[in-house]
DNA sequence: TACTAGTTTAGAATAATTATAAACTAGCAA
DNA sequence: TTGCTAGTTTATAATTATTCTAAACTAGTA
């Protein structure tokens, strides 16, 4: 749970200015107590319930964006026509059930890679994702 | 390598018409040696080169869904705004490269999974599957 | 050869996202 | 405190990827 100081704080340090927009975007996104996976779209509704200022879809997909590239948060690897975004900033994995479209985070340590191939030359790996694709038994 | 006639009983055997412009999409993407890796831009260009007739993308999209939904083709994971089309229709593994927007194919055989979570109630594993990104050492 | 269901096509429609540019505001300085 | 300005928000237009539509075409069969 994240207060509104800490909340500006982490707008400041990444040269981001706290604006009335941001800070509410923010508090719904890292005033939690589990992992968000979200859309433009479904962040849009969240935010955008009875009793707060209207917040323009431009500035969700602004804010979305700016903290994206702060490392706020993450885009996470999907085949929907959508980006995904999560809070969880951690290397970790995911479930994914077609059927809700819902992610389900993975910790890191549930999954161990025995083995896993040398990178091509000259690069090395930034990130390895494991998405495990649900159906019904 | 595909011939003619593979190509025609490819189709027929997934109730799919030979018809010019499939059997000649089914040449490009299947007629090689090494895994395809394609989106319908890519797949559009490589099809509408001189020489050949001219195949409309409403076609190529067409064509690209229903050689996936009779399992000839499967869509690959990535954050792209794309979507992202592979030959190897077995269950494998991909290093991306986001410089380059690459996809390189990974041998199930090469990733060894120790322990993976045990999906949620009512659910089974329909498919797993990674993505190594990359970047310059 | 003729029929018909399936297919292709150009073009319109939709959906997600990005760009534009005018109005607004946070932070700073006079 | 007030004014300034760069950064931000907003409505709206533009772009991009994809899907839809319905008319023209064709593969397979009779
Ligand atoms: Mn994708
Ligand atoms: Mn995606
Ligand atoms: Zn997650
Ligand atoms: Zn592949």
């Amino acid at each position: 749970m994240q207060q509104k100081k800490e909340i500006i704080n982490k707008l400041r340090s990444s040269n981001l200015r706290p604006t009335k927009q941001r800070i509410l975007i923010a508090k719904k996104l890292f005033d939690r107590k589990e992992t968000f996976h979200f859309t433009a779209e479904t962040l849009n509704k969240a935010v955008n319930k009875k009793g707060h200022a209207r917040i323009s879809l431009g500035t969700i997909y602004n804010t979305v964006e700016a903290f994206k590239r702060a490392g706020h948060i993450r885009e996470i690897l999907t085949n929907n026509s959508k980006s995904y975004y999560d809070t969880n900033i951690k290397s970790h994995h995911h479930f994914y059930d077609p059927s809700s479209k819902k992610l389900t985070d993975i910790d890191y340590h549930e999954v161990v890679l025995k083995k896993i191939p040398n990178p091509p030359k000259g690069k090395k790996i930034k990130d390895l994702e494991l998405v495990i694709s649900l159906q019904k038994k």
